[in-house]
DNA sequence: CGGCAGGCGGTTA
DNA sequence: TAACCGCCTGCC
């Protein structure tokens, strides 16, 4: 990484509800993959979540059109008043949208730095399942996502794991979104599929540039054999579709009109409603919350689970749905 | 080789 | 409305 060209921003939080390995891996995003050490070259091959050893507290990635290495220094002490920790949290932008004036607010925002984590952590731990759970994932934050991006990324993550999750949204972004200049990356285009000479060549691109996802405009004007290269399969219909529907309609904030959509079941668009659209009572049931609910409240009914998070989570249902997958998949 | 992965669409009772 | 099945793909 270039140091001279990127724009450091910084922000004081508080280490016992900011950790980025929780805020990263929890399976809310797509886009961000740990690095090593401070000023070497960033390493974005396939890590599948594993972390190269002791490199744990920095990440790259892109949000909102802007690349950006994410890091968090642990070193720091308590303050004079109260007892409380500080770290700080260091975002260096290697890029700047063009109409963008205010990049500190746009991370602001999108780490939901105003949220008070602690009080939802003292609010949720009425329940006594989500106090154990917490200390597993304490450091989680639900990010302010850009709702297409959302969309389109549970879409692909439906049927499907992680690693290959995040491989289908790079390849799509690399191979119909926007190339976001950052001063010194290489030139690339490819048209048609002659498949392994196209995916060898796509893998190239996507491995030293970043693309923005397509917009909405972009993929509804695509056809399912222009998508092929992406290996999406069945998905890549849904996403066209999808695509199309929100050229005509716009993308609704309601979760009805989110669940019509081809391809978003309750799912998707409880997924989209949380991550994209800030509804944190919203509470994604998928195998994982099935399995926690079970073992650890005696639910066994997925018809059932929505109204008990209700009942017993209330506006925080998507946080407290966090911490119960990191305890989960702590316990196995 | 079959099983499976952070669901959904479509079809049946 | 609940239960079932097939699905692209990649990895084990």
């Amino acid at each position: 990484m270039t140091d001279s060209i990127a724009k450091k921003i910084t922000f004081t939080v508080d280490p016992e509800d900011f950790v980025l390995r929780h805020i990263f891996e929890c399976g809310q995003c797509f886009r961000w993959e740990p690095v090593s050490g401070m000023g070497e070259e960033p390493f974005r091959g396939e890590m599948n979540g594993v972390f190269p050893s002791g490199t744990d507290n920095a990440y790259i990635g892109i949000a909102g059109g802007r690349v950006a290495r994410v890091s968090l220094d642990a070193s720091c002490d308590a303050g004079a008043d109260a007892g409380g920790k500080e770290a700080t949290l260091l975002i260096e932008q290697l890029n700047s949208p063009e109409e963008s004036n205010d990049d500190r607010s746009f991370w602001n925002n999108y780490f939901d730095l105003d949220t008070d984590y602690g009080a939802i952590k003292k609010s949720l731990s009425k329940d006594e399942m989500i106090r154990r759970a917490i200390p597993f994932g304490h450091g989680i934050r639900i990010l302010r996502q850009d709702p297409w991006e959302t969309t389109v990324s549970f879409i692909i993550s439906q049927n499907n794991n992680i690693p290959r999750i995040k491989r289908n949204i790079r390849d799509l972004s690399a191979l119909a979104g926007e190339r976001v200049s950052i001063g010194s990356s290489t030139n690339g285009q490819t048209e048609d599929s002659a498949d392994q000479a196209h995916k060898d060549n796509m893998k190239n691109i996507a491995a030293n540039d970043w693309y923005e996802l397509p917009s909405p405009e972009t993929l509804a004007r695509m056809t399912v054999d222009d998508l092929a290269p992406v290996r999406l399969g069945y998905r890549a219909r849904y996403l066209i579709e999808t695509a199309q529907c929100v050229c005509e309609r716009g993308l609704s904030v309601l979760y009805e009109d989110l669940d019509s959509l081809c391809g978003v079941g309750p799912k998707v668009a409880s997924c989209i409603s949380l991550f994209g659209l800030g509804r944190r009572e919203s509470f994604p049931i998928d195998v994982w919350v099935k399995r926690v609910m079970k073992e650890l409240y005696g639910i066994e009914k997925p018809s059932e689970m929505a109204a008990f998070a209700e009942e017993t989570f209330g506006e925080y249902g998507g946080i407290a749905q966090q911490y119960l997958f990191y305890y989960m998949r702590e316990l196995g």
